[in-house]
DNA sequence: GCCACTTATATCGATTCGATATAGACATAT
DNA sequence: ATATGTCTATATCGAATCGATATAAGTGGC
């Protein structure tokens, strides 16, 4: 996964090691730790998906080959399982882009649904928790509602960016 | 931080594997993979912070013991490194009622006060990325949006914790 | 020159993940 | 009764990721 957003960034243009743990904190959603970006570009070195080139100092500059070109598009192209995390799906809302139009918004709607059946359950556990008098930890009755309202927002979202998903390209 | 968790559970009562798993998961900001959970659940027999009975068919029900709950309180007295995660303060707050009430407000406003910075930094970045005409991908721009909103909605939530908080026991 | 600070690459051990195996319990259909 | 399927439950494997730390080069102020 980590592999992936890596070879999207790379896609760009060439970046070394610290940029690219910027760039992807910067999205906000994954603070990479170096414990994880350097295997990770030891990884994609020895798949030959990237290859570095001495830059500034220190810095090495990764650039992505064509190898690595097949393998993020093979990536981009692969349907989601159901099992998709958080973190998973928002690395592919980072690559978009590259999908064409009709794929994206199937993308997003597969995502809606995805949180409207989680949000539905979580919910029921909440009424649960709250009928069933085992009187919870009201700490815990918070955690449970905010996670609620931020799915909520979640797919508030995920609307706004279908809507202009549509207005962009309009399907038939 | 999973140990912290499970010990925390296992403060109200015995439960077994399967079950901590779901109330952990029912606070849903984390749903623990088996793979931590049973590992874990060894690392804290070994340690002997908690201990197995047998339960109802293939069950283990499993208690905490007295270096158990010595263990918990050390960790819930520890104040929170400047580095803590989301995740690490959301399990401290499922616990925040052992907390004494000053101290209550204290992390909640700790909290609050590091969701600020990250704020303004998000806000920054996301201004650069507008301006410096680097021409910035949609859905990148797009997550960094959400991000900024996610943090602006838990900040808002943190403040009605203080609030409550403070109405249920007013500071002189 | 010296100090502090930021940038940058790297590695270590431990935690966590995601997938999968196994099997008992219980309901429903045949 | 028995086959079938679904849910509960414990467990393990290899790999990804984390958090802390080491190291050193570059940068700016004094």
């Amino acid at each position: 996964m980590l592999d992936f957003a890596i070879l999207g960034l790379l896609m760009e243009r060439p970046r070394h090691g610290y940029e690219l743990k910027r760039a992807l904190g910067e999205l906000g959603f994954w603070k990479v730790s170096f414990g994880s970006l350097y295997p990770a570009l030891r990884r994609l070195e020895k798949r030959e998906a990237i290859e570095a080139t001495a830059g500034t100092g220190r810095r090495k500059a990764y650039a992505i080959t064509d190898k690595g070109r097949d393998a993020f598009d093979a990536l981009l192209s692969t349907d989601p399982e159901a099992t998709e995390t958080d973190r998973a799906f928002q690395v592919r809302l980072a690559f978009l882009g590259h999908m064409p139009q009709e794929r994206r918004v199937r993308v997003l709607e597969d995502r809606r649904k995805r949180l409207t059946t989680q949000l539905k359950t979580a919910r029921d556990t909440l009424v649960e928790a709250r009928t069933a008098s085992k009187n919870p930890d009201r700490y815990r009755l918070a955690l449970m509602e905010h996670s609620m309202q931020s799915t909520e927002a979640d797919i508030a979202w995920l609307d706004g960016l279908v809507a202009s998903e549509r207005r962009s390209a309009p399907t038939t």
